[in-house]
DNA sequence: AATGAATGAGCTTTCATTCAT
DNA sequence: TATGAATGAAAGCTCATTCAT
């Protein structure tokens, strides 16, 4: 049948593909909604296997967000951390690249995960502080605070509060992306996401406000 | 023959009893997870009971939500089309403090649920497009056009694109406040939800950049 | 609203009311699958009420049972050990006139009923033996005799073996009413109960077989 | 990957397990009334096993009926049509041998469980009149028809009804098997049920008149 | 007497988990 | 290792029965 290497190969896989199974269903559905054998088979293993590689649907739900949390997050970390270009230039450019991976890829479902989940699984809470929330929060800071030192950014900048107006809609939109935005009826009102982010960086950036035009003028 | 006065009140305000404790679980736990019993314990009636006034339990969840989506939303939103005053008014002032009101009530529940249910539940799409969405964006893209029309926003703003600006991290607060609110360990990261709100419009009307600071003056 | 009297009419006729829809219901429907309340929406009252005059679901059936073996029975009875003509009269003529009574009453369900549930209530076979076919066996029993004696029935006759011969089918007709007879595909199939009855009564008298045609006769 | 072969017979064997434990006590004590659990348990195995097989109570009871029905019926009608002989002869030993062959078997409770059913599940009543009724009837009407034309039965016979007369008492003795039949007290009033349709046969063939005694001859 | 809201034991069904193969 | 038949605890739901009015 198979050779001891593709057997060998296959079983190093397997938890792998159990995760990521169990992270699709767990985002689509809900933990509660999803039973095992659903992740088993999407992974193409039968039921028992699953049980081989995970003690309890439990365990495999904590071992899909410490997996895929740790992950994903510290890759783009670094390059916003490298990067030494004017704040603005990475908040346009650097910043919704590093976001548009991360939406296109399956661990955007993670937002959904972990919203959904936490009140059920504290545990989960911690976890997503320390490995999201934390450094997420700290790199963006620090980019906003070196917008400010440069002389970009208006020095009385909250720079906290705006940390939140930068990422909040980011993080919405992975949000919609595994809930309704698999809807059709929505779909049509929701303007295409990336395009979105940018705006929204855009409009951060400048303002609402009519420009203050400077010499000739009667500003409001 | 007569139904006495007593029990036709309990009677009739039984199925808001029932929903309120439904909304609450279901947003706590997410609806698969909440069992039938526990709502009908919070309700303060026996299992039995919630079987008389709903036929099943995803029956119930769709009362919750055409019930708590139908009532809420329509308030604030007039209020926002009767202002006159200036749109930057508005947006610093009443549309934070709608939205105060909705955060606060449960009904500020409803977002976690629409996001973790929709995907199980295709139909509470339709309907949260047609009652929440839509009448949502409306009345907040009418307020941004008031403001470009009447000179105080930037003429070559794509509103479309603001709303969400505008909107989208009011309704990732309310999912915080359902989800990682009340878990200790994060709350300290977070800062005060209406707070950030306003600190997010001030930021959008303004802008994080510097204000170009022409030669002779001392704007603001 | 009602007068005393009207009341107190009402309440008399209560129990037989119940009594009614219940046998109507069980002989439908079975006893367990039948539900209190439908006893009692039925009868035009409340559920509560059938409490009121039935200490349970289960007393009402043997109640109904009771009371319906009791009543009917007799009746014929009487008629069939009066009768003072041939027993081949009584055989085409009473026997089937009374049973055509019986066929046509409500009561005929009682034999689906006792069939149905004897095995879970087997309180109802000894009365049904007492009440029905000790007593119905007996009069059939004694018209065959009676015929033996007078020389108009065969003299080898096993007249309990004939008693059965002339019950069965009637007994069988009575619980197609209730079962396959409502059921319109199966209704074109089955010919017209009175006259089968008839019909069959006339063939236990003669017989199936050609008769005999010895040389010289005219025979029947 | 390899069913173990042991495992694989009981699972082929399981269905029929089930469909028999499930004919006995729906017979016994009616659908409604038997609960799932009891029906597994007779089987030898847990109620979930049930589950396994059948989607429901309900897929059960039918499947029940389909397979009983379709089975035993076909089986002894070939003999009847093959059979060269005359038909009283038939009548009298081929029919009987087969009717004690139902009898015996535990499919003499579909009579009991069809009468009892159908009102509740009209489709019962189709499968029946097409498995059951329509061919039953033919065979037997064959069988009396051939009797006419061979001259051993009366020219003026109503097949249809004379078919009734035969089969209706073979029923009732089915239905008694599993209703009336395992009450002690009834017992001792009823003939042995072999005895009873051998002696109903025979009446029926010769009937209870005294037959005609032409003056000459030697008639049987 | 009559009602019908309320109850909770009990039944149907599901599904996480086990284990013989 | 992998399987999937089997299990049984637990969840959804029903309905006989009670009881305040």
């Amino acid at each position: 049948m198979t050779t001891p290497l593709q057997r060998q190969r296959r079983k190093d896989a397997r938890p792998q593909e159990l995760l990521d199974a169990a992270l699709t269903l767990f985002v689509e559905k809900g933990f509660a909604a999803t039973k095992a054998e659903e992740v088993a088979t999407l992974a193409g293993v039968s039921k028992g296997t699953l049980y081989l590689y995970f003690p309890s649907k439990e365990e495999l739900l904590k071992a899909v967000i410490r997996h895929t949390l740790s992950a994903d997050i510290a890759q783009g970390r670094e390059r916003l951390l490298a990067h030494q270009g004017s704040a603005t230039e990475a908040l346009l450019d650097l910043l919704p690249e590093w976001w548009e991976t991360v939406y296109d890829s399956p661990n955007s479902g993670m937002f959904k995960l972990v919203i959904t989940e936490v009140r059920n699984f504290p545990e989960i809470a911690e976890f997503y502080a320390r490995e999201v929330v934390e450094p997420g929060m700290e790199v963006i800071g620090q980019l906003l605070q070196r917008g400010v030192a440069q002389g970009e950014f208006r020095a009385d900048l909250d720079v906290m509060a705006a940390v939140h107006s930068v990422v909040l809609p980011m993080i919405m939109l992975c949000l919609h992306k595994h809930s309704l935005g698999p809807c059709s009826c929505i779909v049509s009102i929701l303007p295409e996401p990336r395009q979105l982010i940018r705006s929204h960086m855009a409009l951060l950036l400048q303002g609402l406000q009519t420009p203050a035009v400077p010499k000739t003028r009667k500003t409001r």
